[in-house]
DNA sequence: TTAACATATGAACAGATATACATATGTTCA
DNA sequence: TGAACATATGTATATCTGTTCATATGTTAA
C-alpha cells in the first residue's frame, strides 16, 4: 500500500508560484535585507541603490504572497520578513547552493 | 557587534537562479514525480501528458542545476531527485501555502 | 550496417515579467 | 488649507522563458 499522496497539480502551481517570488534577485536581496530589521521603502531602495517605484513594486509582490508585513509610521512604510518560515526558505537554498 | 554576515550579491544571484528553477510547474511536477523513484523521460513525458521535447528540455536545467541525477539503462534515461534537499525546499514550501 | 526507438538539441514564437518614468494617493506640519 | 515628502500605481518596453516542431545523437537488435 502506498498512504504517500502526490500533492495535486493545483497545489503545485501554487507552490511554483510561490518560488516565483524567491526567484528574483531584487526580491530575495529586499527579503535578507529586512530578515534582521524592518526598513522603510525608501532605506531600501536606496540600500540596493534601485528606483523606489521597482522597490514598491516587488515590495507589493511580496505583500501579495504574504512574506512581508507592513507598519505604518507617518508617511513612511516599514517592511519586514512575515516569519521566520521564509528565512527557513531561503537558508534550505542557500545550502543547496554551497553543497 | 554584528557577526551576522548578509550574502554578498553573486550569491543572491545564484540562489535567484536556483529558486527560479523551482519556479516552473512543470518543473516542480517532474520533481514530485522522480521523488520517490526513477523514471525515464518518456515515462515523465507520459505522466504529465506532454511532449517527450518538452521534459527533455526542463531536465536539462534541472540536471545544470544539480536537482536530479541520471542513469541511462540501454536506451533509456533514468532520472531521480538528486537528494533529500531538494524534496526539503519543496516542503518548505508547501508549509508556507497551507498556512 | 540498417531500422527502430529513446532522448537531446536548435530555432522560432508567444506569453510573462522586471524596470523605469510619470503621476496619483496619502500623511505631516506649518 | 497647501506645500513637502513618502509610497503606490499605471503604462510602456526590453528581456527572459516555456513550449513546440523539426531534427540530430545515441543505443539496441536483427
Amino acid at each position: 500500500m502506498n498512504d504517500k499522496q502526490l500533492p495535486d497539480i493545483e497545489l503545485l502551481f501554487e507552490l511554483a508560484d510561490l518560488f516565483k517570488v524567491f526567484g528574483d534577485s531584487t526580491r530575495l536581496r529586499i527579503m535578507v535585507l529586512i530578515s534582521d530589521s524592518e526598513l522603510s521603502v525608501s532605506d531600501i531602495a536606496e540600500a540596493l541603490k534601485m528606483e523606489q517605484s521597482t522597490i514598491s513594486h516587488q515590495l507589493r509582490v511580496l505583500r501579495q504572497n504574504k512574506l512581508v508585513r507592513v507598519r505604518r509610521d507617518g508617511k513612511q512604510m516599514y517592511y519586514a520578513l512575515d516569519d521566520d518560515h521564509v528565512k527557513k526558505i531561503i537558508e534550505m537554498g542557500m545550502d543547496h547552493i554551497l553543497e
